[in-house]
DNA sequence: TGTACATCAGTGAACGCGCGTTCACTGATGTAC
DNA sequence: TGTACATCAGTGAACGCGCGTTCACTGATGTAC
């Protein structure tokens, strides 16, 4: 029963989009191939038709799900400054935190990817560093060097708030949690950033325009 | 070959340390019963004698780990203020980032955490605000609520800039997410902090001190 | 355009493997007298 | 204090199970003529 090259592209796009949120709602090493083959409605001795191994899908889901979140937010940004801060405002509200399997991948996955292989972390780290610089553009600051510091800033800091969210077990500091962020977020995004601190925790000047693409 | 209660005791003890940097080392899903036995120099089989199920000793592990960084973070509190600037800036370090099997477990186990079990999630909220707490006595704010909000914005930011350091695979910018973390860390922990920020963001009034010990 | 055949997507059984867990056994410890 | 015996920490083999992966087979698709 072979099937038409147009079905065959797409039972290959389900399986990944079907991994991609299984992966972010059960985590990566708990979820199964042949899970991810029922849910997308076929049985799991094809899916090597498909794929060269787990890992494979793994790094093909993690750049589905980040291509996703990189194009919502560059949408956001094409609509003026306004539109983005309320596009970053929704990375730490409650909505967000309790639709894991359909938001960031690295506040979902982020300390199993960790330890991925080489070939998922990179994916990983290009998808960083075209969220913040996609934000970077967009921060009132003194320079390009303060508006990307400022940009790793935030997202790292959303990144954090949403995967603790997640874990405390106290609804209200849940809450709390995404408030106090919003908050900072909010400041970061309305101020110009410089990059004065104190002496120990100042931005190394020989290190230029690390990850800025 | 039965043994003594001290030696019972101390072996408890050993499985209970190696498991604890075994997770962090190596995730927790991703580590056998098998191997945390095999490092603290028995065989698998006894594992029974001493905990009634893996979770079990998940949240053990968790405990220590848990405990151990709120002793260090007291311990610096009760030397003032600047040796709790530099604990806390020693976080967001690239010595303490290399050193994931002996450091925060809610930054090296962060999305697994996140699907625990019940027991596990308990631990992991409690000590998270153990944390914040501490932190939270010394930051200077206009009032209570405003100082936890602080701490509770320093930690996870610190927590999500951890493991995104983790995680890209690009060295420079891995230091320069610690490095622009530091610095926010320096500015929250040095000037006073209010609520203030737009209105979509402002805490909620209602929330009273919630999660605050 | 029609026919003959090679391709290959998908099925379902099976592979070896490591997982968490159980169990019969050993023999030193701790206790009862 | 000394002896007899019950306890139980640790061993090592085995359990069922689900994992990622392989494979013989089926039959519709796509291609060659």
């Amino acid at each position: 029963m072979k099937k038409s090259k147009a079905e065959t592209a797409a039972t290959r796009k389900r399986i990944i989009e079907v991994a991609s949120e299984a992966f972010r709602s059960r985590g990566i090493h708990a979820t199964g191939v042949a899970e991810i083959m029922a849910t997308a409605g076929l049985t799991h001795g094809g899916f090597y038709r498909h794929f060269d191994s787990k890992e494979q899908l793994i790094t093909e889901a993690l750049t589905l799900s980040l291509d996703e979140l990189v194009a919502a937010a560059e949408e956001a940004a094409d609509s003026g400054a306004g539109a983005l801060l309320e596009h970053f405002q929704h990375y730490v509200s409650p909505e967000y935190r309790d639709n894991i399997a359909q938001t960031c991948p690295l506040a979902a996955n982020g300390s199993e990817l960790v330890r991925a292989d080489e070939m998922t972390r990179r994916i990983a780290s290009e998808g960083f560093k075209r969220i913040f610089a996609t934000l970077a553009r967009y921060i009132p600051a003194v320079d390009e060097d303060a508006a990307t510091d400022s940009a790793i800033g935030i997202f790292t800091n959303m990144i954090g708030a949403l995967t603790i969210s997640r874990l405390v077990d106290d609804p209200a500091l849940s809450d709390r949690i995404l408030s106090v962020t919003r908050s900072q977020i909010a400041r970061a995004l309305r101020s110009p950033q410089s990059k004065e601190g104190p002496k120990r925790g100042k931005t190394d000047p020989r290190k230029k325009k690390v990850g800025a693409p």
